[in-house]
Parts: structure tokens; sequence; C-alpha cells
DNA sequence: TTTCTTTAGAGAATAATTATCGAAATGAAT
DNA sequence: ATTCATTTCGATAATTATTCTCTAAAGAAA
């Protein structure tokens, strides 16, 4: 249950208290991550907001997004060339990606991850920081339409 | 305990069933995936393998594992724009690695990751088909170089 | 207001990866 | 065995996501 304006206020407080600057591309930015549902990437970012600041450029989406992901309030998803980002729930969790829709799910209620963290620091001696675990399968979604 | 006499032999045979050309170039790039223990990236492939076909292309490589990848015969690891390779366990696995000495470690003897199918397949009712897991943190030989 | 310092952001540059296309190799037909 | 037709190899060129650079603008200090 994320609520869009807190998020929105805590990216821009972030930013704030970092002593960054809020210009208008700044804030349309956090405005849109915190806004949308799903995972977007650089492109998506800039092309929705181009519709309303034409002389906006990627550099600057990317520089932001660089901003927010060093301050912990922007999870960056790396695909195969092709980023997408987090602006709702920063931490780091499993997604689930369907090869049929190419929608990005979040996995973020999955309790057995602590089961392998624990076998990986046990078995490995590994002291692990973060993780980036991606899950490729069919969505629910698609597996109704395929199924019958 | 892999034999990379048998890995080779494997992979060779993949090529040539397949009906594609073992050309020298490919021969010992197959030799040295097989016997690599690491996980080389396809610079280091092509570092390695000039040494000995100065006028060998990085596109070659790429080429080539792409092939070995669309068989089954070799594992991408896509990091932050820079995929590694993994000619020796081509099935999907968790990866460890270390953010200080930059080593990839297979994390291939992890039992739990059945518990995280099962709860992604049960919860999400997602049918997973590959996976792509990414541990970073310290591995036991820098923890013991830091600890002390 | 004027000067000084820092940061934003547009365009240029970079680097990993992929597409193109001439050349070489393979197999078929004579 | 030799020529022809077809495939595919692989070097160079192109592409694309991302990062760097440098000018201009914003804010601080005087």
């Amino acid at each position: 249950m994320n609520n869009p304006e807190l998020r929105y206020q805590a990216l821009l407080t972030t930013l704030h208290e970092r002593g960054s600057r809020l210009t208008s591309h700044r804030l349309a930015l956090i405005r849109l991550l915190s806004t949308s549902e799903g995972h977007p990437n650089a492109m998506q970012l800039y092309e929705s907001l181009r519709l309303q600041f034409p002389t906006i450029s990627l550099a600057t989406i990317y520089k932001t997004l660089a901003l927010l992901k060093d301050e912990g309030e922007v999870l960056e998803i790396d695909l195969h060339n092709d980023s997408h980002y987090d602006g709702n729930k920063p931490y780091p969790h499993p997604h689930l990606i369907c090869t049929q829709c190419h929608k990005i799910f979040d996995g973020d209620e999955i309790t057995a991850i602590q089961k392998i963290n624990q076998e990986i620091e046990d078995r490995y001696n590994f002291q692990i920081s973060r993780h980036q675990l991606v899950f490729y399968g069919m969505c629910w979604e698609c597996r109704e339409k395929t199924d019958r």
C-alpha cells in the first residue's frame, strides 16, 4: 500500500536535505517516479517527461536517478543493457519478469529469501550486502491466456 | 568436479552436431571456456586468445558465445554492462560476487532455491523458466583479510 | 548589486554489443 | 578433380545505453 504522495515527499526531502537543486525537471522526474506503478527505464522516463518538458535531456534523467540511487531512494534493476528503476521500493527485492508480456512484477513478499541468505552465509562464509534476483517465466495472466 | 577435457569434448560435439564450422579460432575459444575456472567476459577471452591468434576479432568471440548460449552450453551472467560467461556450468545458478576482490563464485550448491521457486509459483502463480541470481558482499578470503 | 563557487543539464564521447558484407569454406554436380 | 552454388565465418562499421565534459545558471558572500 504505497502512497504516491508520501513517496513524492520522501524523494523531495531527500534531495532537499542533500542540498541538491530542485529544478522543474527534477521535480517532474521524482513526481513520475513516485506515482508510476511500473518499473520504467531511463528512455521511458525521458519520453514521458519530454511531453511536458521538450528541452529535457536524457543525461539529466540519468544524473538524477544516480543521485537518488546513491541516497538509497531508487533501486536500479540491471537487465540486459537496459536498466529499469523502482522509486517506490528502493530496497533490494526479487523481480519476476514475464517473458510473454514483458511486465516486471515485484516479488517483495517472498519469505524464503531469508533461508537463501542464511545458507549462503553458512555454506560459503559469504557476507551478503545486497542482491539482485530476477526470475523469468510466465505470469499468471499470460498463463491463463495461453492455457485455454 | 568438472573435467575440462570432457567439457571441451561436449562443446566440440555440440558445435559439430549443429553443423557449425570448427575453425581454429573457435576451437581455441571453446578450449579456453572449458579449461578456465573463472567467469571471463568477452574482452578477457579476446585478450587471452589474441596472444596466440593476433587476427581474431571480438565479434567472433561474441558470435561463438551466442551460438553456444543458444545451444545451452554456455551461461551468460549479465552484470552491469559487462556480461561474463560460464562454460562449465551452463545451467542457471546463483553467483556470489565479492565487492572487495571482484571475484565471482558459483553458488550452485544452495538448496534453498527450491523453496524460493516453490513460493513464487504458489504465491504469484508464476511459472519460472530460468533465473539470474546475484548476491553481492564479501567473500571469506576478504573477510579474513579485513577482520584482523 | 557584484563577485565567487557550485551544480545542472545539453551535447559530445565512450564502450559493450550487434549488424553488415566481402571472403572463405563446404558440398553438389558434372 | 573441378566448377558452381550456398552457407557461414569474421573483420569492420554501426548502434545504443550510459557517462563525461563544459557552459551557463543558481545561490552564497560581501
